[in-house]
RNA sequence: CGGGGUGUAGCGUAGCCCGGUUAUCGCGCCGCGUUUGGGACGCGGAGGCCGCAGGUUCGAAUCCUGCCACCCCGACCA
């Protein structure tokens, strides 16, 4: 590695290190920047992969996988790109180890040094656009839609658990097209997929954009964003698609033969969302009790857990809540029946509410005798007792009602943490007082821009495509601009 | 890479300024028993190169020097 594997490692508020460490969500591995994702914490993940994937496939894509290593030369060939990733690249220089002649361990061997080093990807552009230059001659060839699941190493100088580690696990989208219409409605397509399921899977509220120049990706002539807004005022960007242009294209050499036998330059898009959205769920919605994980998302839906003396009681138990468990999987809902008999109901309890199970059933000896189960929910905190005739369709309608409920509370906050300003000191007042997004007009200068960055470490979030057209000052300068862009501080 | 801080059991810590019994306490862990409707209790037990390497001293967790690691703030960024 050409940056030795020592010098920094990740950060993370006490906030969020309460929450997910105690939450077992994950762990500081000791590999610095990197993070250990418990089976928990995969288990979340691998349920957002499902329904991504199925989303991806339902908008026409596939998936394909590309290698790691990047020969450093790929790198080199779009300019901006290079400028965008050079810093934080991981380096292999050699491919072999060997005993220390000085009986002092292993060494790596000066004898096998790379020709060419290879890159461990930051991002795959390079090495798939060198191979869909293989891949197309003719308009007969586009579109091509494909996605990748990988994972790639970016050396930030300073990383954050979940939001920013050195390395990742994310999907890249790379598509090639023979119009630029085509592939600027395909980059716009997948910033509605990631909306969509941001706000239907994770109850998590964004707001769809476009980056400012500077904000936007190194290589793309236009990126397209979610952004979200975490429960302690700051704004995190949750996914991006990017319109590439044809700069891929040329930097590569990939063209195509068109219907009247003319050779044309391919457009381009890329896209993706990471682990980053698992920082996102937390953030989010998480309480002082630990984490609240939305019930399309949760790897157990339903926690039972019985309340018995001996261990008569809790087979009993167990034979009675079967057809229950029975019954809620036929419906789809995933149930764990926690007979474990070493700890008390209120650790459970507990356990569950940090772990963010939406439904908790409790049942005891009263319960069976009344025929009755306690039911619990998460993000609410109440609870309440109920016959056991029609509980599944009860829990079922319960759960939606848990992911509707996250949704509107996530939204509402969001809601009233957008603020409209009209002048520079209102700016720095609602910032640090109130925090959130600020929709205020800017005169569209990467000057402007940087200095209010600068001067209040707030950045332009995303100029919003839904919001209306108006136009007004600018609030540092006083120039004329067109409309209201949203800043906010953001991780 | 700059500025600040911290390294003592799996985790969190006391002791350090002012060197001196067997290194403190809590959680967790192991055994036995009693418990079980919101994080149980009693008794017994295991676990430490006090970050690493030198130095000062009769004697170092404690003082000195160097190194390493980690944390916070900044530059970079999904």
């Amino acid at each position: 590695m050409s940056k030795n594997l020592t010098s920094r490692s990740q950060d993370y508020s006490k906030w969020y290190n309460e929450l997910v460490v105690k939450a077992d969500l994950a762990e500081n591995s000791g590999v610095r920047g990197c993070m250990v994702i418990k089976p928990y914490g995969y288990a979340i993940w691998e349920k957002m992969q499902a329904a991504l994937d199925q989303m991806f496939k339902d908008t026409g894509h596939e998936n394909a996988y590309f290698p790691l290593f990047i020969p450093k030369s790929y790198l080199s060939k779009e300019a901006s790109h290079v400028d965008g990733f050079a810093k934080e690249c991981a380096v292999v220089t050699h491919y072999r180890l060997k005993n220390d002649p000085d009986g002092n361990g292993i060494i790596v061997d000066p004898d096998a040094k790379l020709e060419e080093e290879l890159i461990v990807r930051p991002t795959s552009e390079t090495i798939i656009w060198d191979t869909y230059r293989r891949w197309i001659q003719s308009y007969r060839d586009l579109p091509i839609l494909i996605n990748q699941w990988a994972n790639v190493v970016r050396w930030e100088m300073r990383t954050r658990l979940f939001l920013r580690t050195a390395e990742f696990l994310w999907q890249e989208g790379h598509t090639a097209h023979a119009t630029q219409q085509e592939a600027i409605e395909e980059a716009e397509r997948m910033m509605d997929v990631y909306a969509d399921f941001a706000e239907n899977w994770m109850a998590v509220p964004v707001i769809r954009g476009v980056k400012t120049a500077s904000e936007r990706f190194a290589g793309a002539v236009e990126t397209y964003c979610i952004e979200a807004l975490m429960q302690d005022g700051k704004a995190l960007q949750a996914g991006t698609s990017h319109f590439l242009g044809q700069n891929f294209a040329k930097a590569f050499d990939v063209k195509y033969v068109n219907k009247e036998g003319q050779q044309e330059l391919v457009w381009a898009t890329s896209w993706g969302v990471s682990t980053r959205l698992m920082g996102a769920l937390v953030m989010t919605h998480s309480d002082d009790q630990g984490l609240v994980i939305p019930p399309k998302l949760a790897p157990i839906q339903v926690v039972i857990v019985p309340i018995y003396k001996g261990e008569e009681q809790l087979d009993q138990i167990h034979e009675h809540v079967k057809p229950l468990m029975q019954e809620l999987k036929a419906i789809g809902v995933s149930v764990k029946f926690d007979g474990r008999d070493t700890l008390k109901p209120g650790f459970k309890f507990n356990e569950y509410e940090l772990k963010g199970v939406p439904v908790r059933l409790a049942i005891g000896a009263r319960d069976l005798e009344q025929g009755t189960y306690e039911v619990a929910r998460r993000d609410l905190l109440t609870k309440e007792t109920l016959p056991q005739e029609g509980i599944a369709a009860h829990i079922k309608a319960l759960l939606d009602d848990i992911q509707h409920t996250m949704y509107q509370k996530a939204l509402a906050y969001r809601e009233s943490h957008i603020t409209e300003v009209n002048t520079y000191e209102d700016f720095k007042d609602v910032l640090n007082n109130h925090g959130g997004f600020i929709s205020a007009h800017w005169d569209g200068t990467p000057e402007t821009e940087e200095r209010i960055k600068e001067e209040t470490k707030a950045s332009i979030r995303c100029i919003p495509l839904d919001g209306p057209i108006e136009e007004g000052v600018c609030v540092l300068t006083g120039k004329k601009s067109a409309r209201r862009v949203l800043f906010a501080k953001a991780y």
